[in-house]
DNA sequence: CTGTTTTCCTACTGCTCTGGTAGGAATTAG
DNA sequence: CTAATTCCTACCAGAGCAGTAGGAAAACAG
């Protein structure tokens, strides 16, 4: 299950991208409003958004948040990585930030891990395909492929 | 991620299936030995997986669990699903254990959850195709499909 | 240069979940 | 009856989650 703070995080990052194509500045207080979420739990949010190199931020008046990068650029997997860490359900079956799980005895026997890493592929494939762009433009559109 | 709880309970499903052809009574005690876990602690894990209908138990002197079920017939989902709850990354796009995400604010207009279903038919195409018999019968026909 | 807006940083809190541990009751085989 | 084995209840420490609070730092407007 996503943390509410990485469903935020995309409700967010949708937010921004749609207002005034990405490139201008959208403060907190604005989107909070719209997403009817707590200001000061989503400014802990962005920060952290700003931080994985998605958004960029402008303090003071007229100040905000923007995307890093053009909309079709950044993925629903990226904005979800960088709340709640990887997609795959064990460290040993993560691509970006592979690790080898304590309880498991030995790696290269490992049983699981295959499976592990076919299921990682599937999830990665649906979220990395589907970028905040793609989201923006049509709901009718995903199901299409589904 | 998955907890390590259900690792485990992947790992004693899968020993269990392997003794006497699933058929036989397996003690506790026998598995944590095999699979160093501890053996309070894999208690209930298998009390869980035998609430949810996945193994048999009996107790007294030659006691043990076996499946409730041929191996091919549990799947590792079933296995992950009876200790970790559902597959879906958001409650809205399970099926097993639907239910309403709290901060979502309206279901039929979310933009997320057409996605998020995406991935949860992704992820549980591959974890329910894989039983416990396919797991046991060989490492090496699972990477053939991936 | 002053005031206002807005992000940014640090710290705190209450709650639930995770990963166990402990002790003994109930049941079954021999 | 005795030994083996599951089953039940309770407990515990640490981590993570979902926020909340207060103010410092920066940028712009005038």
């Amino acid at each position: 299950m996503l943390s509410s703070k990485a469903k935020y995080a995309v409700r967010a990052a949708l937010q921004v991208a749609e207002a005034g194509g990405g490139s201008d500045w959208v403060q907190v207080a604005e989107i909070a409003r719209r997403e009817a979420i707590s200001r000061k739990f989503l400014e802990a949010i962005l920060v952290r958004l700003r931080d994985e190199g998605l958004l960029e931020s402008r303090r003071g008046a007229q100040g905000g948040y923007r995307l890093a990068r053009p909309a079709q650029d950044i993925s629903v997997a990226d904005v979800i990585r960088s709340i709640d860490g990887p997609l795959a359900l064990t460290p040993c079956a993560s691509r970006t930030r592979y690790g080898q799980c304590q309880d498991c005895v030995e790696v290269s026997r490992c049983r699981l891990q295959p499976l592990m890493q076919q299921a990682r592929d599937a999830v990665a494939e649906v979220l990395e395909r589907c970028s905040l762009a793609t989201l923006i433009a049509a709901p009718g559109t995903l199901s299409l492929h589904a």
